[in-house]
DNA sequence: GCCTAATTCAAGCAATTGCTTCAATCAAGC
DNA sequence: GCTTGATTGAAGCAATTGCTTGAATTAGGC
């Protein structure tokens, strides 16, 4: 019975808080001896998930215990338990303190393009507005984390961490689809989902930051750096949208 | 001490077998009464490299235990440790078992566009080279799950596979980044940094399969069509390493 | 200065983990 | 037909896992 609804505990019921945390988008590393500010421990939960956001996206949803991220977190096993309920649940909880500011922000400058076109939306203004956001994310210590997190966390095999993806992305995965096709409508729908795969895959490999192609060119270049992502990476993804449709007979020699 | 080199066990050291496996590109599901031809049991190495193969990919590395491996290989956990010494070692001879042949058909591939140029290929000849090999694999039943394995594995957070995944990947990727300089001689370092992690995370979404597009397209979308990825994602690619290098000024409003 | 409910704690539970041990089995070489 | 060395099997070990328990502790309402 891995579903604990028993009980007082409050769990998961909180979800939807703004940004949030201890150190969530601040100078990072807001340690040391002036926490505890109102009740004792209070913010027992913002710690939690951040301790959760940063070790979950350093090593891995499978190989981060839950005891490990309680004493990062400076508190107790139980007290995760408490508030989340889950390990699954305190993984969602990650997910959903960022996302519904980013997902906002997406929207918004969807309807922008959108309105600045008159309907037809430019499928340059429709990727900037769904990858500049998550890209700018990695500017904070915070956000660069939930990067690490988000992007690695895409091609995850285990079960719990693709319910949650899953889930989580669902929405605005489904705007995203409807506005490129609503700007690329020369594209039948195969090749629209092949050229959106693409788009996806590279996003979620840049936020994944993994360090090979950094290993391969050197320490001087990272998938971090916000500015390198935007003037480089999203205009090879524009320019791969632009591209004519592919001739009907296949280049397989 | 996790490396137990010692006694009699052979290990890992019969690294670098061709292709093999019982079911590895056969119809797949060849089990069933007739096997144990030769000696009993006698390739119940390649059994465990075929399961730990599909589980490994399917569920991830941290996600299946060695038991969960030798119960599908319909072998005992010791088995697995004697031939292959760790879980670690059984991935990496799971890797090196199909990476012989697949990169050293990009080479061969490389090689002839680069002397059908004439010593400076073109670039969409060097993405081919690099690409199609892999994707190919998906045409067969085993490679198919091994590019399930690989392409999840690019951003594996688990420390111990990033080191396999870098160990085994890093000669072919310095080569692929060598070509692709070569072909774009126009760019500067950082701008062939950022169009190749784009190329490299499209190609490993791809093989990553996660299903998440194909819920948002529809069950008669596949990521894992090879027809649809030759088609359709390589042209998208290659347009965007044919894209003129970006303008000084920085597209940031 | 208690009352009460929210929160935290130390301890523990059953299950699973990677890996080892050592005896049993096997296919050949003689 | 026995020896030998490569392989396999059943059992076990210490460590770790997610999660629970029930007793403290806490802070605010009164």
């Amino acid at each position: 019975m891995p579903t604990t609804e028993t009980l007082t505990t409050p769990n998961d019921d909180r979800a939807g808080d703004p940004a949030e945390g201890s150190g969530a988008d601040a100078p990072a590393g807001v340690e040391g001896p002036a926490h505890r500010s109102g009740r004792a421990g209070r913010d027992t939960r913002g710690r939690l998930l951040d301790a959760a956001e940063r070790l979950f996206g350093e090593l891995g949803y499978s190989n981060v215990s839950t005891r490990q991220i309680a004493e990062a977190a400076k508190a107790n096993v139980a007290a995760a338990h408490y508030h989340f309920g889950s390990k699954e649940r305190l993984l969602r909880a990650v997910f959903e303190r960022r996302l519904a500011a980013i997902n906002a922000e997406r929207e918004g400058l969807l309807a922008d393009c959108v309105r600045a076109a008159g309907g037809r939306p430019e499928v340059g203004a429709v990727l900037d507005a769904f990858i500049r956001p998550v890209l700018r994310l990695s500017e904070t210590e915070g956000g660069r984390r939930f990067n690490l997190l988000a992007g690695r966390s895409s091609t995850d095999s285990n079960p719990e961490v693709r319910r949650v993806v899953f889930e989580v992305y669902d929405a605005v995965g489904r705007g995203f689809v409807d506005a490129a096709a609503a700007a690329c409508p020369q594209l039948s729908r195969e090749e629209l989902f092949w050229r959106l795969a693409c788009v996806y895959g590279a996003m979620m490999y840049i936020r994944a930051d993994n360090g090979r192609l950094q290993r391969l060119f050197g320490p001087e270049f990272s998938l971090s750096d916000v500015g390198g992502a935007l003037r480089f990476a999203l205009p090879f993804l524009t320019a791969g949208m632009r591209a004519p449709p592919a001739a009907d007979d296949p280049p397989q020699p």
